[in-house]
RNA sequence: CGGGGCGUAGCUCAGCCUGGUAGAGCGCUUGCUUUGGGAGCAAGAAGUCGUCAGUUCGAAUCUGGCCGCCCCGACCA
């Protein structure tokens, strides 16, 4: 083959086209014959697995516990908080039968035809919220019972007008924790808390630099006070939503009736929060650090962080290199990083290696080994890195390799972080009026972030959007945000810059 | 839900205008050659041409209904 990359079309040619084509190459996930929804391959669900696994300790080590609540949410219960049926109504699938009669066709063929209608629908979750709330209502009496605080990995369905791998499915898989607790105070401190480790686990894990920031009202999620979000940017400049915790208030304690004896002995409703992260990350970690010869995976989150090469070019010394691969792998897979075993992989398959190895560039593994006859002799390995060039090789003898391997893989791990965070830094602007916001955001112009002083309304935010499909990513936190200024678009009183940018 | 396009082998598509029941590339299988490398040559397997109906001696090709998918808008973790 000649092509210069392995994707086709490149970044630069077509984004979008692009990661469609990388998410293939890499076999991490294909549409399946359901509308909206997709399959997970093993590669894709690896990835799931260990993202799933180390946010899950992170939750455990916040003092959170894991259960599990119905798919099915009866329709009344979504009746109960007006914003928040608003703001599913047009993506919820509904169940309104409960079982099916087989009709014989004259062809021979046979239909399947519901039967048994439900008194009551039930509307597929979209979040849970609702029924979590009615869990908690019937859990919660006295003061001494709170807080609570729960978590569930599951599935929920949102009926999206058009989906994207990853992105934006029908179903997709998510965890959504929820507690409730005895004052506004102690469920914002939990509502910062979580946003904190969904802002430590993208950097760390994912090498994702995110922005940490609050949502204006008019992106808030339904029925929530407040709703706090991680923002990343990805190779496009656009930025994506990684994360997000929310202060519900009383608001769903009231809709739900989540009531508790207080200490000084009166009936006070609850203070709750929810908050939540998807397969979306795959995504955004797709997007983040692919390149034009596909994924690259942060080793920490990798399915496999090093997949070994054996090469045998002649078939009597095979079973030597195989063994001597095998070999290596467990001795790898006695160290650790991360705080967790190696993950190491001997592909024996009987391809061509020059096959395999694209293969594993496509997928992303962190770093490939090769090993052959000469290499044996010379106590040697050939290691290549994924965030280098797919010809970049360095021979490094073995002993030496395997005392400094945890240091190799921490050096990529670091690169994917360095390396967004520069991309990142390199597109965000601080602009002042107006016009120049209009240029930055002009139909051929590469946008970014734009760092804006704004004082407008939700109106204003609407008019902006139709306008130039731009919206408030968040109000960041942290001082390097906080500036005096004038808001470019109404000229009111400003103190703090707010980040404004297209988005997925 | 509006506006446009498309449904032909596992994948990407040609053929349709000018009706005579199927083709290419990639992938797959086998063999030979090659190989520190996404190689070459040869042979082979694989499609009731989305679906239902109409026109016709005859339909992938013309006409209509239905279903599905893709792109552009509104919605979105």
């Amino acid at each position: 083959m000649s092509n210069a990359t392995a994707i086709t079309p490149t970044r630069d040619k077509d984004f979008p086209e692009w990661y469609q084509q990388v998410v293939r190459a890499a076999d991490m996930a294909e549409n399946s014959e359901v509308r909206g929804c997709m399959v997970i391959k093993p590669w894709g669900y690896g990835l799931w697995e260990n993202i799933q696994r180390q946010l899950d300790a992170k939750f455990k080590a916040t003092g959170h516990v894991n259960a599990y609540f119905p798919l099915l949410i009866p329709l009344s219960y979504l009746e109960k908080e007006a914003q928040h049926a608003e703001g599913f109504a047009t993506e919820c699938a509904v169940v309104t039968h409960h079982r099916l009669e087989a009709q014989k066709q004259p062809d021979g063929t046979i239909k399947m035809i519901p039967t048994g209608e439900l008194a009551e629908p039930f509307v597929i979750r979209p979040t849970s919220e609702t029924i979590i709330g009615a869990a908690f209502a019937r859990w919660v009496e006295s003061y001494r019972d709170l807080p609570l605080l729960i978590n569930q990995w599951c599935n929920v369905m949102r009926w999206e007008m058009r989906p994207r791998l990853f992105l934006r499915t029908a179903e997709f898989l998510w965890q959504e924790g929820h507690t409730a607790h005895e004052t506004a105070e102690e469920a914002i401190e939990e509502t910062r808390t979580m946003h904190k480790v969904y802002e430590d686990f993208l950097r760390d894990h994912l090498a994702i630099p995110v922005i940490p920031g609050e949502k204006t009202e008019r992106e808030r999620f339904p029925g929530a006070v407040q709703t706090f979000t991680v923002e990343a940017m990805v190779q496009d400049k656009k930025a994506i939503q990684a994360g997000t915790s929310h202060y519900l208030g009383q608001n769903f304690a009231k809709a739900a009736n989540i009531q508790f004896l207080g200490r000084d002995n009166t009936r006070q409703l609850a203070h709750t929060t929810s908050w939540g992260v998807s397969t979306r990350l795959i995504g955004t970690l797709i997007m983040a650090h692919g390149d034009d010869d596909g994924v690259i995976i942060p080793p920490r989150v990798a399915p496999n962080q090093i997949v070994i090469l054996p090469v045998t070019p002649k078939p009597e010394t095979r079973q030597e290199v195989i063994d001597a691969c095998e070999a290596l792998a467990q001795t790898l897979r006695a160290q650790s990083f991360g705080g967790e075993p190696l993950r190491v992989h001997v592909d024996k398959r009987d391809l061509q290696g020059g096959t395999k190895n694209w293969e594993w560039i496509k997928k992303g593994v962190p770093m490939r080994l090769e090993m052959g006859p000469r290499d044996i002799t010379s106590r040697s390995v050939a290691v290549c890195r994924r965030d280098l060039g797919p010809k970049a090789k360095e021979f490094v003898p073995k002993e030496e390799f395997i005392q400094s391997v945890q240091e190799r893989l921490g050096e990529i791990q670091d690169a994917l972080l360095a390396r967004a965070k520069a991309l990142r830094d390199a597109n965000m602007k601080k602009l002042e009026t107006l016009e120049e916001f209009k240029a930055y955001f002009a139909e051929n112009s590469e946008g970014g972030f734009a760092l804006m002083n704004w004082a407008g309304s939700s109106e204003d935010e609407d008019a902006l959007s139709k306008d130039l499909k731009v919206t408030i990513r968040c109000i960041p936190h942290g001082d390097q945000f906080a500036e005096e200024g004038k808001c470019f678009l109404t000229g009111k009183p400003s103190s703090r810059r707010v980040i404004f940018a297209r988005s997925y």
